[in-house]
DNA sequence: ACCGTATATACGATAAATCATATATTATGG
DNA sequence: CCATAATATATGATTTATCGTATATACGGT
């Protein structure tokens, strides 16, 4: 993992916005993220194959859906650039939309609707 | 400046290395870069342009020379995003390389040969 | 075995970035 | 005013990224 090719993979809107929304929640699926995004799905799991294969984020299947997080194994720098990259984004529009519809997603996988 | 454009950015290895240099040498004209890079001026200017028009570095005139250094009112998201990139480079033989063909330019324009 | 849902991949088309070469601009020195 | 050096920009070609659509795969329930 070259510096170049993290900022490679951070420089597209969707794959950033993953990104971020995986640091804030720790773990989301495609579907999550689809809806969080409001983008279609071949194109956020596309992109979440990227970072995949950059290893970025690491998958894990739990019965019909794949939850993403980030690499544990992510070394301090990229880590760093990530949480650099958040503090840049606060406020922006773009991304607390991301956020809201998050957040009203209903019937989120693996979610008791009231705690 | 948004996160993503500034990734967007850094992911060129050209700007990157030069931008790698600048805060390690504080400042440099295209011609010192130019040639620690070992590529093209013609490149080397476009390059430094584009970081220019995003005010992620600022050019100063001197004489024939323009010399290069990080934007002053650069956001601190920003240069901890820099100083990561500057972590996760060291060590990496193409950094080194720029570095050392820098020390070993001759006729560096503004510098004593011998102090 | 079949169906619905979630996820992944393949494909061709479109858009964006980068390049090398050539040329223009700006300053210095004669 | 001309020549030279440093820097910037224009141009057309080429590569690389991204896209939407269609399709494939994997799993759970009936």
């Amino acid at each position: 993992m070259s510096p170049e090719q993290l900022f490679q993979l951070l420089s597209d809107a969707t794959r950033l916005r993953s990104l971020l929304l995986l640091t804030t929640e720790g773990e989301l699926c495609v579907c999550e993220l689809t809806q969080a995004l409001a983008e279609i799905q071949p194109k956020v799991s596309r992109h979440l194959a990227l970072l995949r294969e950059a290893g970025v984020i690491v998958g894990r299947r739990e019965g019909q859906w794949v939850y993403y997080r980030l690499a544990p194994r992510l070394p301090a720098w990229a880590r760093r650039v990530i949480e650099a990259a958040r503090a840049g984004a606060r406020g922006a529009p773009e991304f607390e939309r991301d956020r809201a519809r998050l957040a009203a997603m209903a019937g989120r996988p693996g979610r008791r609707c009231c705690a």
